[in-house]
DNA sequence: CCTTGACCTCAACTTAGCTTGAGGTTGCAT
DNA sequence: ATGCAACCTCAAGCTAAGTTGAGGTCAAGG
């Protein structure tokens, strides 16, 4: 039992929930790099679980392939990621977090504004008069975004 | 002035701040229905800025076009909003962030919990972990989404 | 009347993140 | 030795939400 210790990419897609297709696509941007059989066929490393599964968690917080993978800079292929690795990413991502959280919670605050107000035809509404008080005084510049 | 209450394409673009081309395609999704000129050009209504404007608004937060869509049935496109129309609309809204900043805090919180526990190594990390307890036991079950 | 900028349609292209298919190879159990 | 599931590559397709370009028309001011 030493090759043991490597999985193949179907056994891998079961471990990690992830389709063969998107674990080669990966592959492809340089997310994962498995090694070759004599017959080229792919083996992944144990570690790899984890490094597909942390791609799962940060593609759920909103970070896209290209940031996972400026984040996985320093996590080595063969090593399994420490405490400080995790820390460094985990503050990247707890930031993003937070900031999604404050947006959230923003929109949320005008729109419960927006509710009590009767808006819609009303000057004051934050969210969604913001054109029209523009719109009115002549030649309106342009809104949001 | 009588023809001055409607508006060509180009201006809704200045006065919503979308491109033209968007706007179009947006009609092409039936999000918004103007007129037509003897020459086939477009002419909008006053109100299609707010109805642009609600389109961004609702974005924003995170709904597709097609939600959007689902939303605005029962917004005729004559009809300023009114505050019922609003207030069915905004509730939906309203849940969907709530929900959305739900999410977030567990994500957050459970980051938290790893951040403390050291984790990656660990088997009780809640975010990273939840793979390793099954590829552990034999045959593992698929993980996460 | 004529010019010119705004407008028209339709098709193709873009990015992200994959999936699907065609056509061929490997590796393991019998 | 052989069967066949799992694997390989490469190209094309898909969805969302638009943008870009080609080729042509409209409308308003001088």
């Amino acid at each position: 039992m030493k090759a043991n210790d490597l999985l193949g990419i179907g056994e891998l897609a079961r471990r990690t929930g992830l389709s063969v297709s998107a674990i080669r696509f990966y592959e492809n941007k340089g997310l994962v790099e498995p090694m070759r059989t004599g017959g080229n066929q792919r083996r992944f490393l144990r570690s790899d679980i984890r490094r597909l599964s942390f791609i799962l968690i940060a593609q759920n917080l909103g970070l896209s392939l290209a940031e996972i993978e400026e984040a996985m800079k320093g996590l080595p292929q063969g090593r399994t990621p420490n405490a400080s690795d995790w820390k460094r990413i985990s503050a990247a991502i707890r930031q993003r977090i937070d900031a999604q959280i404050a947006r959230l919670e923003k929109i949320r605050e005008d729109l419960d504004g927006c509710i009590g107000c009767g808006c819609l035809s009303l000057k004051k509404c934050a969210l969604y008069n913001a054109c029209d008080k523009w719109g009115e005084s002549g030649k309106g510049p342009r809104v949001l975004r």
